[in-house]
DNA sequence: GCAATAATGCAATTCCATTGCATACATTTT
DNA sequence: AAAATGTATGCAATGGAATTGCATTATTGC
C-alpha cells in the first residue's frame, strides 16, 4: 500500500500540508467533488489554493475532471490502475438529477464508438443522467 | 413541408419575426452554435432575448442543448423526427479540439448503456473529442 | 379598439473560473 | 546554518457566461 506522500513524490508534486489534506479529501469521497464542497470542508483555506492544488493534481493525472452537464465542474481521484488520458480506459459517469451527487462508475468502461469516416476520436464523455440507488430506493 | 410557423405552432410557441429569425440562423447551421454566436449573427437584438428565446426552444423541444466539455452551452435544432427526451433516440455529439465546432452527429445513436443495479438512467450524454473530417483532411 | 397576456430590451446581478501580485514556505546550494 | 532559488499560498481583482427584475412594446382574444 503506497502512502499519499509516495503518490504525490511518484508524480513530481511536491507535497505540502495542504494537499495531503486535500489529497485525503478526495479519497474520502465516493462521489465526485465541486471546487466549492472542498472549500466547504477547508474553510480557513483560500479558494485559490484549493484551486490551484486540485489543477495541479488533474494537470499530474492523479485527479480526473469531470464535466456531468451541471455547468460546474467535478473532480474525483483517479483510481491507482487508472490512465485516464487513454481513451480505452475511461469509464462513465453517473449523475443523479435527484440528489444532484455525481459517481464514478469505474468498473463500467465505454463502449467502443464509431465515427463517421475523417473523424478520429481521442477522447469521450459520457455521463449517465438518472436517479442514482439511494434515491430510487426510497 | 412544414413551415417555420407551422413547427413553431405546433408547438405552442408564438409566431414572432424575431423567433423566425432565431429559428432559420439555427436551420442554416449544420453545427451547434453558443448563444455568443447567435448574439453575433443578430447584433441589433438583445442579448437576453436571444436567451429567452432559445430556451424557450429547448422547453418546447425545438432545439436540443448541448454540453460539450467547453464549458459553454451549445444549442442545435431537433431533427424533425427527433424525440431528445427520449433516451433511446439520443444520438451523439462530436467535438474538434481544432476547429472547436461541434457537430451532431444524428445518425449515430447512443448505444445502451448498462448501469448498476438500483441506478435508473434517464438521459445520456455522450461527447467525443477529436478532430473532424475538415481538420484531420489537412 | 381594448384589455389581457406574452415578448423584448435594458440594466443589473450572480456564480464560477481564472489571473496578478505580494508573501510565506521549502529545497538546494554554498 | 544561512543565503538563494523556486514553488506554494493567500488576498484581491477580473472575466465570462448564465440568469433575473422590471419597464416597455408587441401580439392575441374578446
Amino acid at each position: 500500500m503506497e502512502t499519499i506522500e509516495q503518490v504525490l513524490e511518484s508524480k513530481n508534486i511536491r507535497v505540502t500540508a495542504m494537499r495531503l489534506l486535500i489529497y485525503k479529501f478526495l479519497a474520502e469521497n465516493q462521489v465526485a467533488v465541486t471546487l466549492s464542497d472542498i472549500e466547504n470542508a477547508f474553510e480557513k483555506a483560500d479558494r485559490t489554493t484549493l484551486y490551484r492544488t486540485v489543477k495541479t493534481f488533474v494537470e499530474k493525472d492523479i485527479v480526473h475532471q469531470i464535466d456531468d452537464g451541471t455547468g460546474i465542474v467535478k473532480y474525483a481521484l483517479c483510481e491507482q490502475d487508472c490512465s485516464c488520458e487513454i481513451e480505452t480506459d475511461l469509464h462513465l459517469h453517473f449523475h443523479c438529477n435527484n440528489c444532484n451527487e455525481t459517481i464514478c462508475l469505474t468498473e463500467h468502461k465505454i463502449p467502443k464508438i464509431k465515427v463517421p469516416n475523417g473523424f478520429v476520436s481521442e477522447n469521450i464523455n459520457l455521463v449517465v443522467k438518472g436517479m442514482c440507488d439511494k434515491c430510487s430506493g426510497q
